[in-house]
DNA sequence: TACGATTCGGACTATCGGTCCGCTTGACGA
DNA sequence: TCGTCAAGCGGACCGATAGTCCGAATCGTA
C-alpha cells in the first residue's frame, strides 16, 4: 500500500511507450503486423523496459486501449443523458450502443487489435465486462426484454471490432450507415 | 482438365492429418497451443506434406472445419422442415440459428480456432458467407424486419465462438439454456 | 558528491510458421 | 514382372517474434 514516488524517467518511458503504440497499431492494417520490437524502436526504448512495464503483449494493448476509452467511459459514469446515468433503460441502451460502435468506427484497428490479443478471448478484458454490465442495467429497466444479460453480450457482439472492419471494408458501408442500421436493429430488440 | 489419379498414400495422408488436426484441436484449450509440428507428429507426416497440402495453417484448419460442417449444410441445404428450405422464413430462422448454436457448442474448440485463425477476420472465410446468405434470405421473408442483412450479421454475432465459450466456461451455463435463451432473443428481433 | 535502489536496454533464447530439396514410392506401360 | 519417372514425402533449415536476463546507467536522496 505504499505509494512509491515514481522515477521521472520511468514516468516518461510509460508515456513514450503508449503514445507510440498507438500510433503503431493505428497505422498498420494487420495488428499483427506490429511487433513488439517496433514499438520499442519507435518509443526510443529497449525492449526490457517494454515487458518489464506492461508484462506482456495483451497487457500493452489492454493499457493503450484503456488510455483511449478513458473519454467515452468518463461521458457514460458522470456525463449528461442520454448516456449518463439517470436514463430511462429505454432511451439509454440506444445511446450506449451508438456511443461504443463510434468508439469502434474512431479506433477500428487498435480494437482490432484488442479483440485479437492473443492470450485470452476478448471476453476476459476488463472493459468487456465494464461494458456489459452498463448495458445489462439499462436493459433490465425495459420491460420488454426479458433476459437483460443474455441481450446484452449480443448486442455487444453485433459492434464487435472486427464485423465493423468487415462492413467498412469489405461492403464498403460508412459508419454513418452502420449507425443507422444498428439504431434500427437496437430498436428491434428493445420492442 | 486432365484428371490424374490421386495416389494412394496421398489420400491416406489427408486423411491422416484432418483426423490428427481434429483431436488436437478438440483436446487443447486454447487453439494457438496447437503447433503444426504437433499436427504433423501426431499424424505421422513430414512438417513439408501438411503444407504443400493445407497451404498454410488457415488452410488446414478450414479444412477441419469444413469436414466438420458437411452435416449441418447438407441438413440445411436438403434437409427437412425446420431448417431445410421452403420453410417460412419465421419459422426457419430460429431452426438456422439454433443449429448454428448447436454446432459450435459441439466444436467449440474448433470453432475457436477457425475465428482465430490469424490471416483475415473470420468474416473472410467461405462458411461465414455461407450462414450469412442462408440467414439473411430467410430474414428477407419476415416482413417486420426491415434490414435483412444487417440483422443477419448480428444475429450471427451473437453465437460467435468465443462468446458461447464464455457463457459455457466463466458464466457456467448449460448448452440448453444458451439455446433457450437464444430462442427467445431471436424471437424478440422478429417482432 | 556519494551511494543504493530502481530502471534501462539489447543480446540471448525458445518456439513457431513456412520453405526447400534430395530421397522414396506408387502408378502404369511394355 | 520389371523399369521408369513424375508425384509425393519428410525433416533439416530459415526468418521472425514474444519473452527473459543481467551488467550498465540513472535517478532520488542525504
Amino acid at each position: 500500500m505504499t505509494e512509491r514516488k515514481a522515477r521521472a524517467d520511468a514516468a516518461r518511458n510509460r508515456e513514450a511507450v503508449l503514445a507510440a503504440a498507438d500510433e503503431l497499431f493505428a497505422r498498420s492494417d494487420s495488428p499483427r503486423g506490429v511487433s513488439m520490437d517496433q514499438v520499442a524502436a519507435a518509443a526510443g526504448v529497449g525492449k526490457g523496459t517494454l515487458f518489464r512495464r506492461f508484462g506482456d503483449r495483451t497487457g500493452l494493448i489492454r493499457a493503450v486501449f484503456t488510455a483511449r476509452t478513458e473519454t467515452v467511459r468518463a461521458a457514460v459514469e458522470t456525463g449528461p443523458p442520454p448516456l449518463g446515468p439517470g436514463t430511462p433503460g429505454r432511451d439509454r441502451v440506444p445511446a450506449l450502443l451508438d456511443a461504443l460502435l463510434a468508439f469502434k468506427l474512431d479506433n477500428r484497428h487498435l480494437s482490432v487489435a484488442l479483440e485479437d490479443a492473443g492470450s485470452g478471448s476478448p471476453y476476459a478484458a476488463a472493459h468487456y465486462g465494464w461494458w456489459h454490465g452498463v448495458v445489462r442495467d439499462a436493459l433490465a429497466e425495459v420491460d420488454t426484454v426479458s433476459d437483460a444479460a443474455f441481450a446484452a453480450h449480443a448486442l455487444i457482439a453485433a459492434v464487435r471490432a472486427d464485423l465493423i472492419e468487415h462492413l467498412v471494408v469489405v461492403e464498403g458501408m460508412s459508419g454513418e450507415e452502420i449507425r443507422g442500421r444498428l439504431g434500427e436493429y437496437v430498436g428491434k430488440v428493445l420492442g
